[in-house]
DNA sequence: GTGAAAGCGCTAACAA
DNA sequence: TTGTTAGCGCTTTCAC
């Protein structure tokens, strides 16, 4: 089964082929009777667009390159799930990429969509990303970039991200706020920018209800599950008095959660644990995990259509180059509050 | 900044673009010393190959369309990781298509890829498909075409899947040697094949071990955490009696679990509760959720390395349609097993 | 309202 | 070992 093409749907009604591509393509100029006679003759034959040629021609593939650390990570999946609502129903496809926290991956997926000819890309930077070339230079070579969430200030690179200064705030706020008042740090040694900010926001919280600063209750480690146990298991080893834990993200609370019930301490009476990301499972645990939500789909639709509008203008890292920060939302939950 | 093309490598070095093409393809005819020179002038120039003119000189895109119903599910995010990990490996790109469940949006994937002339289809099908002429048909048109956990059988199309028939079974059996007796077996009303299976593995290991088949403990339903509460309330309502849930999948499971304590049901102590796919959260929450594995990573990876193999064969249909069903291995946690 | 023709950047058969 | 040439299927400009 040869494939078709417009020439055979042209050969088919005694036409040139480049009255069918302007019929197919709705041209103003052809007439309502050729374009109906061209379409029903191109869905008889079992005609396909070859998408390829027309890009190769047009220079536009309508295809955007999606690049995310890793998609085990459910805001991740609903960040998607927001950007491919958007980005489908402005007529593009997602080609992705992840690049598992790996900045030699995060390069090799740049070059693939760069040779892919993409019409743009759309990324989350990797934990390990400390060296931003391969993004800068996108914007030299005047390939369109958004970056969301983990993104790059300062860079003349457009994002959409939480306001994650407010959200460590708010974070460490709603543990005082229920009087917890020995409030433990778990932080990051990553350099990417939400960690640091997050932080920022916490230490500020302890400053503004004036709290004392304890350096020996932050911790800084890698994001994880294990870490979450190996900082409580050092404040138990330590004989450490301390009843909050402020999380970098979901999984350290958990982490921590888990270790605080196998040391016998419940949350939340004894501890409150507060984590960030509103994963999933966060409402499935026991006790269910206060976190703080970053409005995952919203995120993607607005990254999506910023990307989208971006794109249509003539110079897409015109300045002022767009930021849009979203406010991070509280969710309560039965980690954090205490039963009077 | 102009795109760099060939044309500029071969002006650049007074030779024909075609000796520039062929070296940097590797040609066996080209000089070690040509080849040296191109690619450096190449990397001088910050020449990028364009795959889009090569696809259609070509015919092939060297890209590969997944389809999966949503990326929520870590069942298919672990999955992909496989897929990609493979697919990469062998110079394969992915372009993803969620399909939200919707036959609809299915069949949009797939007019989408087809327009792109992926090279390949791998997917799993919607929990609503019933009707597979979207698939059949790209066999017939000679599309390579992998389906995967959520198959279609008897449809002469390659697929990878998890014998469900044997997890069905291995999981009542399990309840069954844990001692639990009424066992209530909650299965979907949704016509794919996979959920078929486990519940006559149910049902068989329920005779196998002389139980009797109750109808008024069979629930059909929409797989989900509210189904799986809703179950509980009815049996609750009704009065019956009864100390074992096998589900058709983990949320499913969840549902059951919080619905149970809700009642005071203490799991595993009244209740033994089984659930199917091995979600990440199982592993989190409280009791620990026993569940089926499919192997995930390694269900990708068989999935992609069979497509890889196919696709290099002169007729990836030809006969026998291989076909390769992975073991389901039970994985027992806190939700079955009775402290005695 | 439709036709003619050029060309996007590359691959590959055929020459030399 | 390298050059010449013809397209892949489409978009698009210029004619008429």
């Amino acid at each position: 089964m040869k494939k078709i093409t417009i020439l055979d749907i042209a050969r088919e009604l005694n036409i040139t082929f480049s009255t069918v591509a302007r019929a197919l393509n709705d041209h103003p100029a052809i007439s309502t009777n050729t374009k109906a006679l061209v379409r029903e003759t191109a869905e008889r034959l079992g005609y396909t667009r070859n998408k390829i040629a027309s890009s190769l021609r047009s220079g536009k593939t309508k295809v955007i390159g999606l690049i995310v650390p890793r998609l085990e990570l459910s805001f991740f999946s609903s960040v998607i799930h927001g950007i491919e609502h958007v980005i489908n129903a402005n007529g593009y496809t997602l080609l992705l990429y992840q690049s598992r926290e790996s900045i030699k991956r995060e390069i090799k997926g740049i070059e693939t969509f760069l040779q892919l000819q993409v019409d743009g890309i759309i990324a989350s930077i990797s934990l390990e990303t400390t060296s931003y070339k391969h993004f800068t230079d996108l914007r030299k070579q005047k390939v369109p970039l958004l970056l969301f969430d983990r993104i790059i200030e300062n860079a003349d690179i457009p994002y959409v991200s939480i306001n994650d200064y407010k959200g460590g705030f708010m974070a460490t706020e709603h543990l005082i706020k229920q009087g917890y008042k020995d409030i433990v740090i778990i932080s990051t040694n990553h350099k990417i920018s939400i960690f640091q900010e997050r932080l920022k926001g916490s230490i500020d919280a302890l400053k503004f209800y004036n709290l004392p600063i304890r350096e020996d209750l932050i911790f800084y480690g890698n994001p994880s599950r294990e870490f979450g146990e190996s900082c409580i298991r050092q404040l138990y080893q330590n004989g450490e008095k301390f009843d909050g834990i402020v999380t970098p993200e979901d999984y350290t609370a958990l982490g921590a959660i888990q270790a605080l019930k196998s040391y016998g301490l419940k949350v939340p009476e004894d501890v409150g644990v507060i984590g960030f990301a509103n994963e999933a499972f966060g409402d499935y645990i026991t006790p269910r995990l206060t976190t703080i939500d970053q409005q995952n789909i919203a995120m993607g639709e607005q990254a999506a259509s910023l990307f989208v509008k971006l794109i249509k203008s003539p110079d897409f890292y015109a300045q002022p180059i767009p930021k849009i920060i979203i406010d991070p939302i509280l969710i309560p939950r039965e980690s954090s509050v205490r039963k009077s």
